[in-house]
This record gives structure tokens, sequence and C-alpha cells, in this order.
DNA sequence: GGGGCGTCTGACTACGTAGTCAGACGCAAG
DNA sequence: CTTGCGTCTGACTACGTAGTCAGACGCCCC
């Protein structure tokens, strides 16, 4: 007598005890017309009793779609990326679907290449990139599964991706406004790395606010979204008066700016006015608390995997490309100009 | 003649392509012993050719096991719960698996049980609950698959559950020590919602150090893990001079007490010590810097889905119960009482 | 009473993979 | 030369589900 290893229930064993056949117990299990309600009480009693559930490997061999959807996403905790998760998770389980994330540690070579072709093997019908960055090479993704990228991925190519944008130029150019509007002769602006296209985006719509108000356009600091890296740019312009103004590309690196700024005496909002984007949940409690523009993580998600989901159940349709809503939330860190 | 949707290549047409038997295609997809270099290399340049991939749904239907990890999460931005994602997802794709996440919305009526559900739907092979809260209801787990519990969860049961802890106590009570250790009389506590085990833990290890020292038990505030019940904490403690030290149950709260303390004109840490918990990024550019515990959350990850692996892989095993690494950060906001 | 239609059910089969088993071949030892 | 073993390959089959097709039955209408 061997291990009673016993495999879980099938629709057979279902069928058996409920005196019916197994595809009788298929149609009840999905819900099909045609059936009687005697023979799917009797059915659905049987299965409860045996506790059965559908063999997803079964199904998907069957269909020819696993009813999954996999993102590449890139393994940090910031406020941004891990908001646009969670809201990805929720919209794509709303829609019946299963979700399966693979990280690209940053900095591996060809991350997110590694990371579409684990999703590939594991059998998804649908790729996001949720957070492209620009590892410099051409990603041509051969295999006939739709992609959706939230952000214009330099090199990205292949037959069936389609882009959709964030709100980072709205954003930048948003809160370059903003600063402008209270009366600073120009605005600084404290960029995350350049790879990321968002942190792109941002530095976009600053440089477009500033052209178009007719400022002149200062020289752009980069970061790396971090408070350290905040910091030290916060340490380069705060030792420049000339600086009345600074844009910075996400709360956390506000944070870094605002500390270096208290430490070289330099008052905020006083004499620097800053704004962050995140509005993550501590920038009401700095000190200044922080005017920060908040995205809508929800509609973002929400608006790319309507897409995605399109392609997957019915095929092609054209790309977009468009502006996410945002909002700028004021708050005490920004004021006129002193002087 | 219909659509040309051709259905991605099976081993059958690689094998035909390379004049060899599907089975043999298998072997070679699987790395088996006993194919000559010459058939290997064959079979290997056809799959490339046809750009095959093994077709996961068959694969799982024939093995009857998935690869696959899930994990039952909060839906949360917070830094402890994300990071610990982050962590698991590493650590699921470094042995071999696939990872599934479902989120279970706050507040949701049952929400573990349905996620638990869920990924038993999908087919994995093992569920890791990675911030289990008490919903107040027992939590059985009928199906055959093993389930890890980072936290003791009330009512956890089923046939192979197994729980590991996080390092909760021990923070609690290294915090708590380093407070009294300064010699402050005794140490006020802002817990998290007493619904997570993680809140209630570190509310037990500084409870078992004010004990161990003889300090006397203040009444405990809770908060839920924002700033801003931080902040309404920060009022409160702000109002009563007693107050010359506080362990607070994250970062995130810790900042909302910082800015109640400021704003109350209370010096941190000159009339009031604090502590927090997590070690969030922003921590050392807080003003003040934030003293802090940061915990191991790879650590605490590979600990645990070596647990799980082993129950998927080989059966049951002794639960175990420990606490893991964490490390105290000593920075500006604690300090020996002013008196 | 016969024809037609709507409702309900089941037999058969495909989906792509890997386990089992059997057999072919080459080589070494007796 | 025979025997035996190690190496290599393929035929057959199971896995659990749902699509296709065919058939049974009851009812209504002419």
């Amino acid at each position: 007598m061997t291990e009673p290893r016993r495999r879980p229930p099938g629709s057979t064993d279902v069928a058996r005890l409920a005196g019916v056949s197994q595809k009788t117990v298929s149609r009840v299990m999905n819900g099909e017309q045609y059936v009687s309600d005697e023979v799917r009480e009797r059915v659905l009693a049987a299965a409860r009793e045996l506790g059965y559930r559908r063999n997803t490997a079964a199904r998907a061999l069957n269909l020819g779609r696993f009813h999954r959807i996999g993102v590449a996403s890139l393994g940090t905790s910031l406020f941004g990326p891990s908001s646009l998760l969670i809201a990805l998770e929720r919209r794509v389980r709303e829609i019946g679907y299963a979700f399966t994330v693979v990280n690209t540690l940053e900095g591996e070579e060809g991350g997110i290449m590694k990371a579409v072709e684990s999703l590939l093997e594991q059998g998804v019908d649908g790729i996001v990139l949720s957070e492209p960055i620009d590892e410099g090479q051409t990603l041509r993704i051969e295999a006939d599964v739709p992609v959706l990228s939230f952000g214009e991925l330099a090199g990205l190519d292949g037959p069936r991706v389609m882009v959709t944008g964030g709100s980072g130029v709205g954003a930048g150019r948003t809160a370059t406004e903003h600063l402008l509007g209270l009366g600073h002769a120009t605005v600084w602006h404290v960029a995350g790395p350049s790879r990321w296209f968002a942190a792109r985006d941002r530095a976009q719509g600053w440089r477009e606010a500033l052209a178009a108000a007719g400022a002149p356009e200062p020289p752009m600091l980069e970061g790396d979204w971090s408070p350290a890296s905040g910091y030290a740019a916060g340490r380069i312009l705060a030792a420049d008066p000339e600086v009345t103004a600074v844009f910075v590309a996400n709360d956390d690196m506000a944070i870094g700016l605002l500390r270096a700024l208290t430490e070289a005496g330099r008052a905020v909002p006083e004499q620097v006015s800053v704004v962050g984007m995140d509005d993550i949940p501590s920038a009401a409690y700095l000190s200044p608390p922080l005017t920060t523009i908040r995205q809508d993580f929800e509609a973002t998600a929400a608006h790319g995997l309507e897409l995605l989901v399109e392609r997957i159940e019915s095929g092609p349709g054209q790309a977009i490309r468009d502006d996410l809503p945002m909002e700028l939330v004021v708050r005490r860190s920004t004021a006129p100009p002193k002087e």
C-alpha cells in the first residue's frame, strides 16, 4: 500500500457522485444555461461535498488562455511604483484575471527583457511594464502577447505593443507653473534618475513651463529618488542665493532637500519654495508641510488595463498616448518670493 | 480560409522539425541525461527557430504541480509590508517558483479567507500570509496546500499550516531598552492598529521590557500606521510633561508625532526622545534624524520560504517560532532625559 | 398525428507535456 | 560468439477540462 497521496477531486469524481456526466459538471461550474435546476443542485452539492475546485492547469490547457496578466516591475518600495502596483493588482482582479509580478532588480543587465521572458514562460495573456526605465537596448518582444507600457519605452518594439502615458509631463508643468505663478523668476529642478521615463517626463514638463513663461532654465540636478540624493542636491542649491523655488521630482528627495535647506539656514518657504511629487502620506506632516502633486494611480491602472484587456480579448487596436489626471496639493512649503 | 490564428508551437512541432520524437524534445527541454549531444543540438536549434516555449498549463496538468507560490497581502504601500513583499518575490523567483499576489483590501469582510480562496482557485503549491491581521474569525484552510504565516494568526488552523515570527517582540523590547538605558523613567508607546499582529508583537515587547526593568507601564496609544494618527497621538503626549520617551510602532507615525511635538514646543530629543520602527529611507533626514529599528526582510522572507518549500516538496515537518534579526539604528531623536 | 423547435444531457475528443515501458544499439567481459 | 549492461530513443498514455456534435424528450402548432 503506497502513500495515500490522494490527488484533488476532478470533475469526473463530482460527476460520479452526482450521477451525471463529466461534461454536465463542467457546464454547471461554468454557469452555462441548459442545465435543469434539479441537476444543477445535485452537482453543486456533490462538488461541495468533495471540496471540488476547477483545475486551472487543465482549463488553461484546454482554453489556450491563462487569464493571467503579468507585470514586470522594479522591486522598489518607492511610493509611486508600489502604489501603482497595488492599483494594478486590484484592477486586474476586478476584471477577472490572475496577477503575477516579476521584479527586475534595478541595475541588472537587461533586467526588463529577462522579466518579460520569465513572464512569457509562466504563460500570461498580457504583460504590463509598470515602471519602464531605459536600459539602452532595444526591447523587442517576439511573442504573440500584448504588452502595455506606462511611458514611452525607447526601443520597445513588437507586434502588439501599446503605450499609455502617466502624468509626468503634465505634473512637471503644473508644479512649475504654480511656482512661477507665485512670482518666482524661475524654478530649479531636482530630477529623478534619467533612466526613468517618469523622471524624464517630469523634467520635460518643467522645461516646457519655463519656456512658455519665458523664464530662464537653470541647470538641472539629478537625484536617484532617495532622500539622501535630495539632501545632496539641497546642499548645492542652498549655497546659491539665486535659488528661490525648486521643483523636486518626488517627495522623498524633497525631504532630503528640506533638511539640507534647514541646516543651511535657508527658511522654507520664506527664502525658498519647494514643490514635491507623490503626496506621500507624511508629506502633510513635514516641516513645513509639503506642497506636492498627487497622481491618480487607480485611474492610470484602470485605463491602461482596459486597453490591454481589449487587445487580449479582441485583437489589435490603435495605440493611445495621453496624460492622466493629477492634482496639485498646496501646503506650506511654497510662497511668493520674499524680496 | 479562417483567421490564421496560429497557436504557439508545441513540442510536437519542434520534434517534427528536428526529426525526433516529441518525448525526446521533452527530454532535452528538461535537461535530462541520456540524450546524445548531436540530437540535443538539433532539438535546441529547432526550438530556437520556432520560438518554442514550454506550455506551463500542460506541464502543470501533467505534473500536478504549478511551481507557483501565492501571497495574500494587504494592498498597502506601507514601507514594511511592501518591503517584505519585494523580498518575497525575489526569493520566490530565486528558488524557481512563480509568484502570485492577491491583495485583501483592509476592512473587507473575511478578506484573508477570500484571498486564500482565490489563490487556491488559481492553483498554487504554497500560500504565504504576509501581513496577517486578526479578522476575528477562525481561518480554516481545508486544501492540501501548505500555508506560511508571518506571525501568530489567531484561529489559523488547517492540516499544513506553519508560522514563523517576524521581529516584532524583539524590536519592541530593544527600542524600549534603549530608551530606558538612556535613563528615562519609563517609555510611552504609540502602537499600530491592534488587529495587526505586528502591532501586538511590538507592544508586547515594549511591555516585557518595561516589566523587566520594573518601570511603570503608561497607557498605550493606538494609531493606524499613518502620520496623521501619529500626529494625533503626539498632541496628546505633548500635553503631558511627564512624557520624556516614546516608542512609536512605525516611522510614519513617528513623523506625525515629531511634528506634533515640534508644534507644541517640545524639543526632540532635549525634552522628548523618540524611537521609530522600519528605518524608512527618509528617517535619516527628518528633523531631527530619527532613531529607529531596521528589520531584515530578506532574511525573514528567505527563512519563511525555506520552511514552506520544504513542506511543499517533502511534506510536513514541525512548526517553528522564532524571532528574526533586527537592528537598532541610533540617530539624533534620542538622548538622556534633560533634568 | 406529424413536424418542428427549444431544452437538456452525454459520448467523444483535443489541448501539450512528461512518466512508463519497451526496444535498439554498442561495447566489454566471459 | 554470447551475455549483460549502459546508453539512447520512441510509442503509448494520463492528466482534467471544455468544445463539438448527436440524440432524447416534451411541448406547441397546424
